[in-house]
DNA sequence: CGCCACTTGTTTAAAGTTCAAGGATGAAAC
DNA sequence: GTTTCATCCTTGAACTTTAAACAAGTGGCG
């Protein structure tokens, strides 16, 4: 220990270095999370989010999901998948369904037209990934940005893949 | 060359491993960014972008930037800025004054009320950085994370840095 | 000077998100 | 059965963000 222990209520701060990388790690995702945004609303007419539901969607089997479950996939709340689902049903790229076997649920449905647009769209978003991302790091950066994400979703996943257990938080 | 090219204008998409990392990516990023925004929602009444232009005023001479400096360095729009630092004005945690050499300009200046409240809730943001982020990353991890976050950032940066430099792009 | 192009920052309206509350159904206990 | 509590999803209001248009000021240049 060659430095003095921070007093017990004070926070340990982020070093210089640490600070460094959390600017980098803040400028490089609201650039590229806006980027795509810009890039989906001019192409697609929708926020990437929206596009990342009817992904979900269509690759879900009949190309449905309950709405509970659509929300827990997309990490958003029911709220605003409740409004963002409005939206969709609205320009007739997705459509409801009641869920027989429960009279609570929702199913949201992918419409053909809803699919069009998802294959239209696709093309670009991908390009755009590419080049924002993939095309600018090595293959270890890559496969180093995906186990650091992947620990970083596990640990704030609120409840995922046997969450029940009390004993893991 | 084991696979056939895809047609000239089929974009290339993803494999399978890069799919992966793409959506850890979106996990975490888009985990930390509410856990984050919550928090401070609730210590500290703003949400994370506001949090972060309260940083950059503190952190600048005579705690002040003109608004167009302030948008750059925080990677928004004027318009939001205008619109945020209308209600962090509103809250007195920030104030207007005329810029005299520019008769457009302004500065946004952050007051003594501000600066509290940035150092009340500077400790919980911190921690909950480093919970969420730097005590679960080895320090390897987070070098790599910092360098591929510079990348990118730095990929999609309109103009920073020596960035009129026509040949540059 | 007088014109023109550009920059600065704001404004308006529409779109999207959050938060708290609520109606309805389900499931389990009594 | 009915009470109780949880789950499913929606709603409306408040707030934030975006997009486009705008007023005002700067600065180059004939």
């Amino acid at each position: 220990m060659t430095k003095a222990a921070a007093p017990a209520h004070e926070p340990q701060w982020l070093t210089a270095e640490e600070q460094r990388i959390w600017r980098s790690y803040l400028h490089a995702t609201t650039l590229l999370e806006d980027q795509l945004d810009r890039q989906l609303q001019r192409d697609a007419g929708m926020p990437h989010v929206y596009y990342g539901l009817l992904v979900k969607l269509a690759e879900s089997p009949r190309r449905r999901l309950r709405m509970t479950e659509l929300a827990r996939d997309a990490k958003i709340t029911r709220s605003r998948l409740s409004h963002a689902i409005a939206r969709l049903e609205k320009n007739g790229w997705v459509r409801r369904e009641d869920c027989p076997s429960d009279k609570r649920g929702q199913f949201a449905v992918l419409t053909d037209e809803g699919l069009d647009v998802l294959t239209n769209a696709a093309p670009g978003h991908v390009t755009a990934v590419r080049n924002a991302l993939f095309d600018r790091l090595t293959p270890e950066q890559q496969k180093s940005l995906g186990e650091i994400m992947q620990i970083v979703a596990e640990g704030l996943q609120p409840n995922e893949a046997g969450a029940d257990l009390p004993w893991l938080r």
